[in-house]
DNA sequence: GCCAACGTTGGC
DNA sequence: GCCAACGTTGGC
């Protein structure tokens, strides 16, 4: 079992809205290395932060876990949709995402609170310059959390 | 709105 | 393959 941290806006999905919705697809990821963490390295009950970011109060907001393995991101192939991708083909499409579902969501874990924490320092979201909107978060940073939360 | 940092594109 | 130009992210 793996442990992610996943970037939401909450003006597009709030951790209100996730968990109204159930489990639903993460699409519009347009991030290569995002991209290959769904669709490489995550599994059906996989751990997730969920994270609202480019807001007042950026931070984890809920948590959540993966709910299916990696399946094309239906967007990249709407000429309508802001996701949409004009070199994707149904044959050979690039995009993935994989479903997930919010679970409860939590009081506001700030990120002022996260970066002032010792044992949240090497945290990959925490890094300077980082802007992955997936990242991997270790099983003793789950643990901090999960506390910090409780 | 600013801007640092990173990613992508495309000419060469 | 290099790299300049451009685009995006996201906190502040």
């Amino acid at each position: 079992m793996n442990f992610w941290l996943m970037k939401s806006e909450p003006n597009e999905v709030s951790i209100d809205d996730a968990l109204r919705l159930g489990a639903a697809p993460w699409f519009g990821v347009r991030n290569y290395q995002a991209r290959n963490f769904m669709r490489d390295q995550m599994r059906v009950g996989d751990g997730v932060l969920f994270y609202h970011s480019s807001c007042a109060e950026p931070g984890v907001a809920g948590v959540a876990e993966v709910a299916s393995t990696a399946y094309p991101d239906a967007t990249q192939f709407d000429p309508d949709s802001h996701y949409f991708d004009p070199k994707s083909t149904l044959e050979n499409p690039r995009w993935m995402l994989v479903d997930v579902k919010a679970t409860r969501k939590t009081r506001l874990l700030s990120l002022a609170e996260m970066r002032e924490n010792p044992s949240l320092s090497s945290m990959v979201v925490l890094q300077k310059g980082s802007r992955l909107s997936i990242t991997p978060v270790t099983p003793a940073e789950w643990k901090t959390i999960m506390q910090l939360l409780a």
